[in-house]
DNA sequence: TCATTCGTGAGACTAAAGTCACAGACGTAT
DNA sequence: ATACGTCTGTGACTTTAGTCTCACGAATGA
C-alpha cells in the first residue's frame, strides 16, 4: 500500500504525507472472489472500506428474497463508512459483483485519523453530502417516477461520455442486475427496454444496449 | 443565541465554549411564517439552518405537483448540510408547516467552524452517518413495502413512547400530509386506515388517530 | 463436445396503486 | 351566524406493476 495506491483514491488526494502515513497505519487489505459477501445487514460493523480494485455491490433484502441495490462502489469509493461514525450495525450488505481488492479501517483507526488529521474530516464531509444528495435523488426516483422512466434515467447515467454522444454503456449489466438497481421485476425491464426501443431510443447489439438517441432517451424520462 | 441556547441543540451539546462562540460568530437568525418557503430546489444554497423551534418539512416535487417529503425539520435539527459541503444546489425544498425559528450558517462561516473546530466536523459527520442510515431504510421502504405496510410503519414511529404502551401519536398530520411522507396519494392513506382498523391496530377519536395494538401494527408490516 | 446453468422473452393473469368526481363534515375567517 | 376553504370518504374505473410458467438460446464448466 504505497502512498501512489492511495492518492488514486480521490477521497485521498489531497492528503498530507503525515494523513497517508496515517492511513497507511490503520488500513488493512481484503481480497473477496466474484459472488462472496464481505458483510450482511444488521451485523456488528467490522470496518469501513475502499476499493482499490473490482466492484462491491451495497444492497438491502426483503423478506421474500427480493434486492434493492442502493450503490455499486468501485475502485475509488467508499462503503460502510454509516456505521463507523454512527455506531450502528451494517445499514446493508455487501458482496463483490466482481473480483475485488479493498482497504478496510476500523472505527477506532478511524477515530483517530479524523482527530488527528482535520483534513480527513472535511473529505469524507464532502463524501457524506454526495452520498446524501445521490439518496434523495434515489428516493425521488422511486416515489415520483414509472419504471420505464427509472430504467431510462440509468441508461443515461451510463452513456459513456466519450464526446462523441455516448452510444455505448460504460458497462453492460443483466436485466436481473438492472431491476435490483432500479427496483423492479427483471420482466419489468424487458418490458422497458421494448418501449424504449419502439421509441427509437436504444437498440441491441451483441454487447447489449446501445443507446440511439439520447435526447429520446431523455423523453423518456 | 446564548450558549444554553446552543447547547440545547443535540449537535453542539458537547462543544466547548470556543466552539460555541465561533457558532455565535458565524449564525444569523431566520424567522418564518406558517406556509413559509425557505428555499427551493435548484437554486443556490444559501446556509444551512438549525431549528430553534417550530417545524419545517424538507420536501421534493415532481412535475405534476406530487410532493414526497424527504423529513421534517424540528427543533434540535439541522438540515440542508448537503449543499453547504457539497457545494451544489439545494437538493430540495424547505418551507415551514408551523411557525419557526432557525439559525442559518453559510458556507464560508461552516467552513472557518469546521476547520477550526474538529469536533464539529466529527458532530457533523455523525449526523450524516445518521441521516444516510435513515435514506437506506427510506429506499427501503419506498422499493419493498406496500403502501398500509408504510403507513403502519409511520404510526409505529410517531407512537408516543410514555411507557404505557403508546396509545397516542407524537403529532397528528392530515392524510395528505401523511401521504407526501410515505409516498402514496391521500385516498390510499384513507384506505390503509380502514384496513388497520379492520385489523384491530387502531382507532380514531376526536384527535385522530390512536394506536390500539402495537403488535398487530407489526403484523400489519 | 456435452451437460448444466443462466438469461431472456412472452403473454396471461393477478394485485396494487392511483385517478376522478362529488358530496358532506369540519375548521376558519369575517 | 354565515360563507368559504379544507379534509375526508367513496367507489368505479384505469393504469401500472408484478407474478408465473415455460421454452429457447447463450454462456459456462467439466
Amino acid at each position: 500500500m504505497s502512498f501512489e495506491q492511495l492518492k488514486a483514491i480521490p477521497y485521498f488526494q489531497d492528503l498530507d504525507a503525515r494523513a497517508l502515513e496515517g492511513i497507511q497505519a490503520h488500513a488493512f487489505e481484503v481480497r473477496l472472489q466474484k459472488g462472496h459477501m464481505l458483510f450482511t445487514e444488521g451485523e456488528p460493523a467490522q470496518a469501513m472500506y475502499v476499493v482499490r480494485f473490482g466492484k462491491v455491490k451495497i444492497f438491502k433484502l426483503s423478506p421474500d428474497g427480493r434486492e434493492q441495490v442502493l450503490r455499486i462502489a468501485e475502485a475509488g469509493d467508499c462503503f460502510n463508512e454509516v456505521p463507523i461514525f454512527d455506531g450502528g450495525p451494517n445499514p446493508a450488505n455487501a458482496q463483490a459483483v466482481e473480483s475485488a481488492s479493498l482497504w478496510g479501517i476500523r472505527r477506532e483507526g478511524m477515530r483517530r485519523l479524523v482527530e488527528e488529521h482535520p483534513a480527513i474530516a472535511i473529505g469524507f464531509l464532502k463524501a457524506f453530502a454526495g452520498k446524501l444528495r445521490y439518496f434523495t435523488r434515489k428516493v425521488e426516483d422511486l416515489s415520483f417516477r414509472s419504471v420505464t422512466s427509472r430504467v431510462a434515467k440509468h441508461l443515461l447515467e451510463m452513456a459513456d461520455d466519450d464526446g462523441k454522444g455516448g452510444l455505448r454503456l460504460k458497462r453492460q449489466s443483466t436485466q436481473q442486475e438492472l431491476a435490483s438497481v432500479v427496483g423492479t421485476a427483471r420482466e419489468m425491464v424487458g418490458r422497458a427496454f421494448k418501449a424504449l426501443e419502439k421509441e427509437g431510443a436504444i437498440t441491441f447489439d451483441r454487447h447489449g444496449v446501445v443507446i440511439v438517441s439520447r435526447a429520446a432517451l431523455i423523453r423518456m424520462l
